[in-house]
Parts: C-alpha cells; structure tokens; sequence
DNA sequence: GCGGATCAC
DNA sequence: TATGGTGATCCGC
C-alpha cells in the first residue's frame, strides 16, 4: 500500500527511510540550521549499494506495513464505541496524577559529546578544527563538525565525504573512564545514591542535601557543576524536576553547558511537555515514533488526544507509559550505581566476512574466551545461554538455552555453542558471517558460602562508608508494587560498566595491599577492594585485615 | 522458555 | 573505503 521503496532508483525525499538518514541529526542540538538534504542525499549515495542500506530498507518496509496495520485498526476502532475506553484510560491517568510524587528535586547530569570534549581539553590543536571520536563509526564530534551534518552513528568514511577535513581521533576509553570517575566523585557529596547511566549521564536525588543544608536545588547544582568542572575541565549540562523524565529533557534543553529548573509544579510541567515531540521522550525510539506518527500522535498533547486507542493498539504497558509521559511522570528513586547487580555478561564481535568454518570457529573460540574473562571479573556462572550469528546480509539469528548448570569456562561456552553457529552456517551454503556474539545470563555466584560470610564482613565494618561496600552485596530491590512501570524500566537499563572499579579507584587510588595472585583457579572477591583473593581463609583474613585498615586510612586521610 | 525486536548510550 | 558493542526489557508464541 504505502510508497514502496524497494526499488533503489527513486527514494523519495519526504520518504520515512530518507529522512532517517539525517537520522537524530533531526532532534539534537549543534544541527540547527544544517541542510538536512544535503545530509540525507550525501548519505544515500554514499550507502545505496550497500547490503547494510538493503538491510535497512527491507526493515523500514516492515515497519510501513505495520504502521499500516495500526491505522487499520485505529480505523475500525473509531467506527466502534469507544467510550468505554476513553472512560478507561480517564480513570488511569486519574489514578496517575494522584500517585505523583512531586516532593522531590532529581537532578540530570549530561556531559555533551563526552569524548570529543574530553579530547579537545587534551588537544589544544582539535581546538578550532572539525574532528571526530571514533574507530569505524563516529562516536562523537564536536560541534564544528556537527555543523557539516557530521553526527554519532555515522560511518567515518561517509562523515569525511561531507566534511573533507574533518579529523579522526581514536578514542581514548581508558581517559574516559577516568573522567567519569572524577565525575562521580563531585556527585558522591551531594548524593551518594546517585545512578550512572551509560558511559556520560547521571541522575542525582538532592532533595535531602538541600534539606541537611537548606540550600536551593538551583544553588546546589550550580555548586555541583562547578566542582565538576573544577575537578575535570570539562562542562556538563543540568536539568533540575520532580522526576527522572523530566529532569532529562530539561538538561537537553540547555546543551551544551548550563543548567535548567523545571517548577515541580503539575500545570507548570505539563504545559512544558505539550508540544514536546514524543521522540524526545526517553524510551520513545525510532520505531515507536513511526507508529505512533501514523496514528496521529506527534507530540506528547497528542497522547491525551488519542488516549481511547492506545490500550488497544499498543497493550497495557505502553499504554500506561504513554499517559505517564502525556503527565510528565518519570521515577523519583534512583538505583544507587553502587548497588546494582549485572544479570548478564555478553561479547559480541563483527570481523572480516568469511564462510570458512575453521575461521569462524577460531572467532568463536576468541568471543567464548572473552566472556570467560568477563564473568571471572564477576565471579558468576551463568546458566542460559545465547549465541548469535549475524550473516553478512545483516540478518541475524540466536539461539537460547537454559542449561542443566550454570557454565563460566570458555571450553565449556565454547562447546554448547559451537552446534548452533554450525548448524546456521550450514543452513545458508556459502553466505558468509560476519559477527558472532555470546551472552550468558541466568548469572549465578560462585561461592555462595563464602559470599554470604564477606557480606557479615562487609556489614560490620560499613557504617560509615556503606557504598563502598554495598556492590558485593547481594541485595535485591524490591521495588515498592505498581511503582515500577515501564517508564522507569526503560530509563534504567544502561548501567555503566565497570563503575565499581572506578569507584574504588577514585577513593583509593593506591589501595592495591597485595597484588592480585596471578593463578585464578580458587579465587574469591574482596569486598572491600573488590580484587580477587585466593580462596584460602588465612590468606584472605590476612588481605581482609590490610584492605579494611587501608581503606580506613584513606577515609581520614 | 525461546526468538525476535526495541531502546539507550 | 564501507555500518559497533553492552545490557535490559517486552511481546508473542
């Protein structure tokens, strides 16, 4: 029915899968008066032969149909009585608008373009020049080069096509990593339950500080900003509300550098949702905007609007997280960053196409190896695993299975693996593959005894330092019933990886009492470090006693 | 429980 | 010279 666009010769300029090639080049700051044209056609020319670009296409084709599907129903839908479900959906955000909690003043953290301000405080010569962070695929870039329609996610070789003298940094991770942690430690005073999301975002609960020292949220975040900048040299954007949602769009309103306020005020902020395109809201991605577009609803105003459809166009939970985000509802508990337990550890790598199966095997071999490392750092065994085959058409197939133990050995990964990246290669003769991913989940401790004996430990001697501690904790978040909807699960999904370490490393940075034993057979966790320890009492009460006194000294030093 | 999709960064 | 990696969740079966 809709504009097919399976033939390459004319792609429509006003088409959906044109306009995704200006892809979020539509929506963030630093683009504003780019031709987004120009953007789109340099792009399409530079991908259209690509089996990448088929790939994208034949995906955007299944989203029309079902966008398509979608006004069919919301056709039938309005032909019927509907009452019931506008009485429905009334009563919800009824019930919504009572559990508000507007007590308190959550603060977002947003470090703009991250690594590319990072390296610019580091190179006094990308000062003035467009330059880029990334290997491959652009991972960053300033905003001179934003200014060329040059954005995250592009491919480098087609960022140069637009911006001929753009300059390509390789990303310093490790650099990052550091900064993040200096990060931490400004946010640490104000509130030590604050939540990292990914490798560049915070959220901070500062109600209680501003209570202790009755001080203004607006003061208390500029004093943040400040420290943060003093501490590191790089600015970071703020956005001050009564929830997570809201504080995160306020933060993107003032980027790159500055900070803004949202009154918790119920009128104040619904009248700042309105005309705000769902797009922007957090868990609204590429796909849901689409379908959502085909039935009429743009902007958040637009979901009160289209209320009496959505139960049963999109089902009970996105139905619920829509009229929360018409509300301007988001969570106002954090997950403490130190708190949080991985549930699952995953490798996955693309490399040079190939159909030879001894190659292939060797790759896997390396992934497997790679998870290994992954979950010894954990100290977990995990009991389901997937595999994943992606071919080089950029279809992609896995395979899940519970196992009858929980595996971390590479040898044993690697063995109930192998069958299924088999099986697939041999179901496509000849078409090569190109990536090969291993995750386990179902995570499980490796020594429970012991665990629960270090948390006796660790609880002891926590009193005044419980973050530091609480990561080798095994508690579980109850979430209050009903509070947690599908807003809030959305929004906490990234966890930074290896913030533990870089805790630990901010607050002690020489605390390394004994060297990690090299032989990782019989090794067990330190709680107060967080390093492997032989798994031998005597040894470990020895490490135990140097580790706490160490960071005992630390503490006051 | 499984497989595919979506979303965020 | 050519499209990433990690982690989490949801839906439909």
């Amino acid at each position: 029915m809709a504009a097919s666009t399976g033939s390459n010769q004319a792609i429509k300029p006003d088409s959906n899968l044109f306009k995704s090639f200006v892809g979020v080049a539509a929506i963030k700051k630093g683009y504003e008066g780019v031709d987004r044209d120009k953007i789109a056609r340099t792009v399409y020319e530079a991908s259209k032969d690509s089996l990448y670009f088929n790939h994208q296409q034949k995906r955007d084709e299944a989203l029309t149909e079902k966008c398509n599907a979608l006004m069919e129903r919301k056709r039938l839908l309005e032909e019927s009585d509907t009452t019931s479900q506008l009485f429905h959906a009334d009563k919800v955000v009824a019930r919504l608008k009572n559990n508000r909690d507007l007590s308190q003043s959550i603060v977002h953290i947003d470090c703009d373009a991250f690594y590319a301000s990072v390296e610019q405080r580091d190179r006094p010569d990308l000062k003035d020049v467009p330059f880029a962070v990334g290997d491959t695929v652009v991972a960053a870039c300033n905003y001179i080069a934003r200014k060329t329609g040059c954005r995250a996610g592009m491919v480098i070789a087609v960022a140069k096509k637009m911006c001929p003298n753009l300059k390509i940094v390789k990303p310093n991770h490790d650099r990052y990593r550091e900064v993040m942690a200096q990060i931490c430690k400004a946010m640490q005073k104000y509130d030590p339950g604050y939540e990292i999301c990914g490798t560049d975002e915070a959220y901070l609960n500062i109600t209680k500080y501003c209570k202790e020292f009755d001080i203004k949220p607006w003061d208390v975040v500029e004093s943040l900003r400040k420290d943060i900048r003093h501490e590191t040299g790089i600015a970071v954007a703020a956005g001050i509300a009564a929830n997570t949602q809201l504080a995160k769009i306020s933060s993107t309103f003032i980027k790159p550098d500055g900070q803004y306020q949202l009154p918790s005020e119920p009128d104040i902020m619904m009248a700042f949702i309105k005309d705000l395109p769902v797009r922007k809201v957090t868990g609204v991605g590429h796909t849901l905007d689409r379908q959502l577009a085909s039935i009429g609803v743009a902007t958040c105003d637009d979901i009160f609007s289209q209320r009496q459809f959505l139960r049963d166009l999109f089902g009970d939970r996105l139905f619920e997280f829509l009229l929360e985000v018409y509300l301007g509802c988001g969570r106002t508990e954090l997950q403490a960053t130190l708190d949080q337990q991985k549930k699952s550890a995953s490798i996955e790598r693309t490399f040079k196409e190939t159909s030879a199966p001894d190659i292939v095997e060797r790759n896997l071999r390396t992934v497997c190896e790679h998870v290994e490392a992954k979950l010894k750092e954990l100290n977990r065994a995990g009991q389901t695993l997937t595999v994943k085959v992606k071919m080089n058409d950029f279809e992609s197939y896995s395979k899940q299975t519970k196992l009858p133990k929980a595996i971390s050995s590479a040898r044993d990964i690697f063995q109930h693996s192998l069958p299924f990246v088999k099986a697939t290669l041999a179901s496509k003769p000849h078409q090569p593959c190109r990536l090969l991913g291993v995750r386990l989940t179902q995570l499980v401790s490796k020594n429970y005894t012991l665990n629960a004996a270090f948390q006796r430990m660790a609880d002891k001697s926590t009193h005044s330092k419980p973050d530091s501690l609480s990561g080798a904790k095994e508690k579980q978040l109850s979430s209050p019933a009903g509070k947690r909807k599908l807003g809030d699960n959305l929004d906490s999904r990234a966890l930074s990886p290896r913030k533990k370490k870089s805790n630990l490393a901010l607050e002690n940075p020489e605390v390394n009492p004994l060297e990690p034993p090299r032989c990782p057979d019989e090794m067990v966790r330190c709680p107060i470090c967080d390093r492997d320890q032989p798994l031998d009492n005597v040894t470990f009460n020895q490490h135990l006693d140097i580790c706490l006194s160490s960071s005992e000294i630390q503490k006051y030093s």
